[in-house]
RNA sequence: CGCGGGGUGGAGCAGUCUGGAAGCUCGUCGGGCUCAUAACCCGAAGGUCGUAGGUUCAAAUCCUACUCCCGCAA
């Protein structure tokens, strides 16, 4: 079965790995043109492109896949299947009829929930329990094809964008190759989906979407900061500089943070009058600090940062940052120095 | 040659502009106090100040080259 790839970062890679590892013969895979990274804007290959290197398959990196000239070599290349994993363009309709038995997508999320470019970031930062995978065979729309696998994929309490990712990429690579057989057998189901999503479009993420506002909720923030993480990372300003949070805990606004919250407010501090200024702080207050605690006022409760990294520096945790930072109670977070340029 | 921050005992920082005894907050080890402690007191170990070269009586500090880490921008 000769079978033609398209996608282009790890989650992609994944994938591609699978169909590798099966008795589907990939003839050719296409990606996105290599484009600079890294502060030397050294040109880098997207990881699809390193992989089928590495087994000695044919690459394709159109800037435009939609071109007369692609759709004619796919035309000549005359797959059975086409597979699409976060590739990064808009397939139209002259390609998706050439193969066979269609293209099917690989797509992170339990369609319809979640259609987009970054399903995975959105349904931890929305705070669902579960995902999953869906594999679906693509028609013209954005995400809205035929559903015919779907696996669900809990999602951790602790979990982050990072480690999702490679859930969905393990079972994602299950599911694809389960599918084509199932495909092949004609023994698939095609299951169209609603028109109306059950969730927002889980849009694009850029290195603003990391911006934290600190007036909403504590666990709105956590979460975000879960998704977010490793990329691009959610933010916010300290003295003017970025300040990125990897990691943080919401403490409970009076409910049962008992345990180690009891014993350390039973201590006298002398806490009592600056602190009822600073309690009632403005969202994105430091309400206290701590050797190794560092809260912070939100729109609803406190947020405890544990892990962080300042502009320039690793990351550390914040008993470390405290340490050199000397952080003050009563700061706000949250304001971008204007002053420079 | 895109812009910028940084490399100082195990950790995070100060000191660099205005050369001249290695500092701060912790950690570690030993001892003490205590019913007890991550608290407190006393003491100790531990640093080629990223690398190489230069200027100087004298360089963490000034000059040159290099290297590694990181943020931004793409």
């Amino acid at each position: 079965m000769k079978t033609v790839f398209m996608g282009t970062p790890d989650f992609a890679a994944g994938i591609l790995q699978a169909l590798l590892d099966s008795e589907y013969e990939v003839t050719a895979v296409f990606s996105q043109p290599d484009k600079p990274k890294g502060r030397k804007a050294v040109l880098q290959a997207p990881p699809v492109k390193e992989l089928a290197l590495q087994h000695k398959i044919p690459v394709y990196q159109p800037a435009k896949i939609r071109t007369e000239e692609n759709v004619q070599i796919l035309r000549d290349l005359a797959p059975d299947f086409i597979v699409v994993a976060a590739f990064g363009q808009i397939i139209p309709k002259s390609i998706l009829d050439i193969p066979r038995f269609g293209c099917l997508n690989v797509h992170a999320s339990l369609l319809p929930a979640w259609r987009g470019a970054a399903p995975i970031q959105w349904a931890i930062m929305n705070g669902d329990r579960e995902t999953g995978v869906t594999i679906m065979r693509m028609d013209p729309g954005l995400d809205t094809g035929d559903i015919i696998t779907q696996k669900t994929v809990p999602i951790a309490e602790d979990e982050t964008g990072g480690s999702l990712f490679d859930k969905m990429m393990v079972t994602g690579a299950e599911e694809i190759i389960k599918t084509m057989r199932l495909i092949e057998a004609g023994e698939a189901v095609y299951t169209p989906q609603p028109e109306q999503s059950s969730t927002p479009y889980a849009k694009m993420l850029d290195r603003k979407s990391g911006l934290i506002d600190w007036s909403l909720p504590a666990v709105q923030i956590e979460r975000m900061i879960r998704g977010l993480d490793p990329w691009p990372g959610s933010y916010t300003y300290e003295h003017g500089k970025m300040l990125k949070i990897w990691k943080a805990e919401v403490i409970g606004a009076g409910e049962d943070a008992a345990d180690n919250g009891a014993e350390k407010s039973a201590e006298p501090e002398a806490y009592g009058t600056d602190s009822a200024g600073a309690e009632a702080g403005a969202p994105g207050t430091i309400v206290r600090v701590t050797k190794d605690a560092l809260q912070v006022q939100t729109g609803d409760g406190i947020l405890s940062v544990l892990e962080i990294q300042p502009e320039g520096k690793k990351r550390m945790a914040v008993d470390a940052f405290l340490r050199g930072y000397r952080q003050t109670e009563g700061e706000l977070l949250g304001k971008e120095d204007k002053q420079q340029s």
